[in-house]
DNA sequence: CAAATTTCAGCTTAACTGACATCC
DNA sequence: CGGATGTCAGTTTAGCTGAAATTT
């Protein structure tokens, strides 16, 4: 156990994990997001997903499954109550009868512009005093790893 | 609506907002998690507190609760779990009757070291080809942006 | 047939709110 | 007393597994 610790104090005097410092700041913004979204009746995960539609048109459920690293049947509930507070649609794609391809509607779009300037305050708050160079590495660096992980 | 796509279209290309990036990215990290820890009997949220356990001796669950922005309640979920494993025990504090300080146990530990090699192949695995610069970097990003939000 | 997408049903876990006792 | 800690009870949500229908 001692060990343990040792490695602790070599690889940064306790600093946390990779695996865990991601993870903690996923929470806090969740927190953050909540309390933005109070009374919009928008869940922090609804939100987080219109903006990804917002700029991805006709998708498929799998395909958003499959991004997002949940299973098909997590995503499908997710979607099937935003389809239910009209954020989305789904209807049939013309060139593949099985597949439904989801959009975001009026509605949903107007949800996140509603918060689109908190959203960047938020973002901004995150990267208060880095340089503009330091911001697109913390993006390349979250992607870079996403990616690695597929 | 053309408004919020254009503002995507500016700000780089469709690429996912921070806060999207940050979640995909720990939705990623725990399904790894999870293949890693098949059969051990801890879950990847378990472990990851471990983790940081292992490195902090003697906390009281509120503190933890707050570091991790989760409700009090949450957090005394799940460490009533761990410590009917047996990977925790609280005791209380003799210089404060009412906190009950929470310390890994040697089964804990044994836990983290049993995966830590496995840790920390996917903590490399995420930063291959990266520069010990650019890990500092990320590390240093994920904390700062963190402390942001508290 | 094999593979992919979607859906249904049932379940478990992780979180929440609210209330309350306790202790400095 | 006020503020913080911890706990109990009940609820909700988010995710899972397993199974099946459908289509390419």
């Amino acid at each position: 156990m001692a060990e343990a610790k040792a490695e602790a104090e070599r690889s940064g005097r306790g600093r946390p994990t990779l695996l865990y410092a991601t993870k903690r700041l996923e929470l806090a913004i969740r927190a953050r997001l909540e309390e933005m979204l109070q009374g919009s009746g928008v869940t922090a995960l609804q939100y987080t997903a219109l903006t990804v539609l917002a700029v991805r048109e006709g998708v498929t459920a799998a395909q958003l499954a499959r991004d997002s690293f949940v299973t098909p049947q997590a995503m499908a509930d997710m979607l099937r109550v935003m389809e239910r507070s009209e954020l989305i649609d789904r209807r049939p794609n013309p060139t593949n009868g099985r597949e439904r391809l989801v959009s975001i509607t009026d509605r949903g779009r107007a949800v996140v512009e509603t918060h689109a300037q908190a959203a960047r305050e938020l973002e901004r708050r995150m990267t208060a005093d880095w340089s503009p160079r330091d911001v697109e590495a913390f993006h390349g660096a979250l992607e870079s790893s996403w990616r690695a992980l597929r």
